[in-house]
DNA sequence: GTGCAATATTTGTTATGTTAAATATATGAG
DNA sequence: CTCATATATTTAACATAACAAATATTGCAC
């Protein structure tokens, strides 16, 4: 490789094929596949799931909790809880004790959208651990955390 | 860390905390925020960037290997490149072999965009591994580059 | 050389990302 | 209490993502 080189008064950018940004995408890319193609079962896209994730694992909570959990920015987080209201996988209500807020919970409807999914997510799971090795995963997963120190 | 448990007869999937595709989106964010702040000052958005930068760095090419090289599906590709051809900053012309072919080019006007942000983009680059490290970047990296396997 | 399958690219549609502006409620100064 | 400011969320507007369908060209069988 002889990428990120810097010969003497041309300075260059890193090879696109060493580039952090793409080589995120890239790989994201790939893992997404078999996840959009389970989702696309049941009408829910993956950003839909997410939602609904973050929403079992925690519980009830507000708009903006929700969006920072489902790694998402507020309007998108807005419509896609719209479009999840509509579809009867959630609700939403004014917060008695601040009204600005809003409640996002789950129901029954949503939940048994995340059980019916539950073992093909696993199985994806399997399988990217079986590729890139446990160890590997873990080491990748701490290093991404340390980017939020950016 | 208690998460990706799994509770005899109860499975659950790993945490949102520890799921792969919401790290990588996470970092992303935070790698992709100074790059597009600098991007934001000369108008283009991060999709047209990484086709400037393919371009240059392979030089005149069909819309398909653009595509590939810069991450992107044909038909954003093909809609990026339009916007970028209002702007001057590309050519795009049919290959006169296979009439089918588009070849695309960066215009002098696309090559003093990246010139301009050359030292912007280094230094955004030099700050990331400053905080994460050379030795890890380079093994994250090498880690998502593995994804590719899937 | 005609028709058909394959290839290369674009267009259409729906959902999301991003930024800025609008709305509604809360909180504190005076 | 009232107004200015801060906070929580939504709406608006435009670009992009994703997938399916349409278009254009090529290459080959016949």
């Amino acid at each position: 490789m002889t990428d990120d080189t810097e010969i003497a008064g041309s300075p260059v950018l890193p090879s696109t094929r060493r580039s952090i940004p793409i080589a995120l995408i890239r790989a994201r890319e790939k893992v997404m596949g078999p996840i959009r193609e389970m989702l696309s079962d049941c009408g829910i896209t993956e950003q839909q799931w997410r939602i609904l994730r973050v929403l079992e694992e925690f519980g009830p909570q507000d708009a903006s909790t929700l969006a920072e959990r489902a790694c998402l920015l507020l309007p998108s987080q807005t419509r896609i809880v719209q479009t999840l209201l509509e579809k009867g996988f959630v609700t939403r209500q004014v917060d008695e004790k601040d009204r600005r807020k809003q409640t996002v919970a789950i129901t029954p409807a949503g939940q048994a959208i995340i059980d019916d999914k539950l073992q093909d997510a696993k199985a994806i799971a399997a399988r990217i651990e079986e590729v890139i090795g446990k160890e590997k995963l873990a080491q990748l997963l701490d290093i991404l955390e340390d980017f939020q120190k950016l």
